[in-house]
DNA sequence: TTCAACTATGTCAGATTTGACATTCCTACC
DNA sequence: GGTAGGAATGTCAAATCTGACATAGTTGAA
């Protein structure tokens, strides 16, 4: 099993202490998870206050539902790039993106 | 001539108006840039006041020193990933990233 | 329950990004 | 001049990420 695959056990609830201690995380691989992390969660909020299902998001951004799922579940397999472009795509400036990075 | 060329062009000395007049942006495309040179900057700022080379800090984080070179130069061809993982590598915490992120 | 809308998950071919390497450019010092 | 260390630029195969699709799971309303 990969980190991938157990990152998103841990993800479902599966955490015990900690997340980096649980699978053995450097400091910097947790805090990269921790700010993606918040930024999808900042995502996710933000959709659902402008009232958009994830299909709504994807098409504008020219993206797809299911990618939009894994940006808000902050799968391993997206980039911070992708999720800051769909914030960008939502109308959020950076000022607003960086608060919510470290949130 | 495409986008990350001109971008390029732009960042040589070569702007009038706004990068993003001159290149005919979206405003999302341009705050997506902004974002990179930002951190981009932010990360050559502490590699100096660390005293490393390009070539030191790439061995820190198993890159290399051309592509730390991209990355302070907020190449096209570079994610805004590489960047954040760059800043971590060299002890930046997320708030201090949000920080740099809009600045 | 059934239905419909929404969301999650897995997969894949094509696109993008990566580290590595070679090469060139730039200073600064001798 | 020459030499050396650092930095920029271009290229490429391998790795990673992407949109799209299929499918399965979830939620809530009738």
């Amino acid at each position: 099993m990969d980190k991938a695959k157990k990152a998103r056990l841990a993800k479902k609830g599966w955490k015990v202490g900690t997340v980096d201690e649980f699978l053995g995380l450097t400091p910097e691989e947790s805090a990269y998870i921790e700010i993606k992390l918040s930024l999808a969660r900042e995502l996710k909020k933000v959709r659902l206050e402008n009232g958009m299902s994830q299909t709504d998001l994807a098409s504008k951004m020219g993206s797809s539902q299911s990618r939009v799922a894994k940006m808000e579940g902050a799968d391993p397999q997206v980039s911070l790039d992708l999720i800051v472009r769909s914030l960008l795509a939502t109308g959020r400036r950076p000022r607003e993106i960086a608060r919510a990075l470290a949130k």
